[in-house]
DNA sequence: CGCCACGGTATAGATTCGATACCGGTATCT
DNA sequence: AGATACCGGTATCGAATCTATACCGTGGCG
């Protein structure tokens, strides 16, 4: 089952995908479509401080991978929904309690912090 | 209790912490101490392609956030072992659970990439 | 006409990343 | 004694990536 891959390993194809779940903003998006399609730029208001050019390379990364889907509709102006797959929102799982774990652990972690200010800035 | 955060905000302290868990390494290093302590070059020699200064930064980044101890022992040749704390453990439950989609799903991301060939390097 | 909404691009500068070489201290081998 | 190896890292440098900011084309509307 699952025991075919091994992220471990540096040529391992899971190596790639998993780079791909960890890029800078794949969780903000993927949780950001969790309660339906979105447009760009309600994506973008959405996900406060990601520019549009971080947004657009994200929503084609995660489509090439199949994780979104994207429709334009012929309009005016443009309307442009992006949407989970459902492999996307198998996704959604994970990162969801990934995410969850950082708003719930802030406090943990603002405390660790402080206690080593010579790192804090990194 | 979770909802005093929310990492969609820019200015929430949720975002750095998320930034850090989506750290290049991170998800590797974390899943790599599964078992419990670790030396320096055990990880390096399990996390495959990891460079030494990868290797560094990320443990020195997770340390200055209390999810991994460091305990260097005065001997020689010389002998430095990290290991999660409580705190690490419990992320260890989602990043888990990451790790595992990425290494289930590998061959359904194979198969969108193979579908789009244009955008297939990335 | 003049301006706005939308879904992006273009460009440039800052930051981070990866590859590779190297280091200090001690034990061990020849 | 001298050479070599082990360990846990640094140092350096060029390449890749990310951010901020400005801008664009299409079409509708007042």
């Amino acid at each position: 089952m699952g025991e075919a891959y091994n992220v471990m390993a540096a040529t391992c194809p899971s190596r790639t995908v998993l780079h791909r779940i960890g890029a800078r903003w794949t969780v903000f998006v993927v949780n950001a479509l969790e309660d339906g399609p979105r447009r760009f730029s309600e994506l973008k208001g959405h996900i406060r401080g990601i520019t549009p050019k971080a947004l657009t390379e994200t929503l084609r990364s995660l489509e090439a991978d199949g994780l979104i889907s994207r429709r334009a509709y012929d309009e005016n102006p443009p309307r442009v929904e992006y949407a989970l797959t459902p492999l996307g929102r198998s996704l959604l799982v994970p990162l969801r309690a990934v995410r969850q774990w950082a708003e719930e652990h802030v406090p943990d972690i603002e405390a660790a912090r402080a206690r080593r200010p010579s790192d804090q800035g990194r």
